[in-house]
DNA sequence: AAGCGTTATGTCCAATGATATATAACGCTA
DNA sequence: TAGCGTTATATATCATTGGACATAACGCTT
């Protein structure tokens, strides 16, 4: 239910060294694999293709020195993924980065907030931002 | 000759309201136009098409209540563009923030550093992940 | 008047990113 | 054994982004 929704407020990428970071996506999408209990599913209720969450998890598992997904294929229900002790400290501490970023910057997001234009218009536009470096 | 700054570290990105968002790629151009007085040369110093830095300072000036970047056209110098109080007053806000969460998040990103593979592939290459998020 | 570098735009195209679709394998259950 | 939902993966298509290029206007200098 958390997971996907555009928040306003700071919004945190870790960049942990050249090409591995984490940032909200992530986290919220191991979020819903433990609400979910599976790759596919936590996909759907974040309206993701199953494709991209689990290259995303593929990622996520290659960067650190263990997974931090475990997945099963198979049995009763089919198969399942979860995280483990390292996914579920990772997430956390990331959430905890973000409260203590949001908490610590509240003072000027007000006064950025104040600075905005009263034109709420978009229409054509309807993107965020394309610079990534 | 890599002028591209990928700093590790937590990375900020300011969103202020749907559609509107202000983040490193941003205040970076601000500043190289500081420097070189001009959106053309702003660009080229950061290996950026004068289109992209264009319509990035457009979004910019569109987005607050009152324009961050000035422009002139013609001149002796062909023209120019400098930032606005307002605009040094957002670039410095945001970088202020950046350094305010770098420091509260240190010891964080120490822990998450800990927990990398040690296996640092995929050096200069650069064609290795084929997952971008 | 010609020239210069810049702002300001539009149009086209390549690269990238994400989705859709199609299988295969798996291991439990009925 | 057949069936189910899932992981795992390849391929093809669609969407978005950004770059290349072209052009005009501007206003100062020579």
């Amino acid at each position: 239910m958390k997971a996907g929704n555009k928040t306003l407020g700071p919004r945190l990428r870790v960049v942990l060294d050249t090409n591995v970071a984490i940032g909200p996506g992530q986290v919220d999408l191991l979020e819903a694999i433990v609400e979910t209990g599976s790759i596919s599913k936590a996909g759907r209720s974040m309206n993701m293709s199953y494709r991209r969450a689990w290259l995303l998890v593929q990622r996520m598992n290659a960067h650190f020195h263990s997974p931090l997904v475990e997945t099963a294929k198979g049995g009763n229900s089919g198969g399942g993924a979860r995280l483990t002790p390292l996914g579920q400290d990772i997430a956390s501490c990331y959430r905890q980065m973000e409260a203590r970023a949001a908490e610590v910057l509240e003072p000027e997001m007000e006064k950025l907030r104040g600075l905005l234009a009263r034109n709420l218009d978009d229409g054509a536009d309807g993107k965020a931002d394309p610079t990534a470096s």
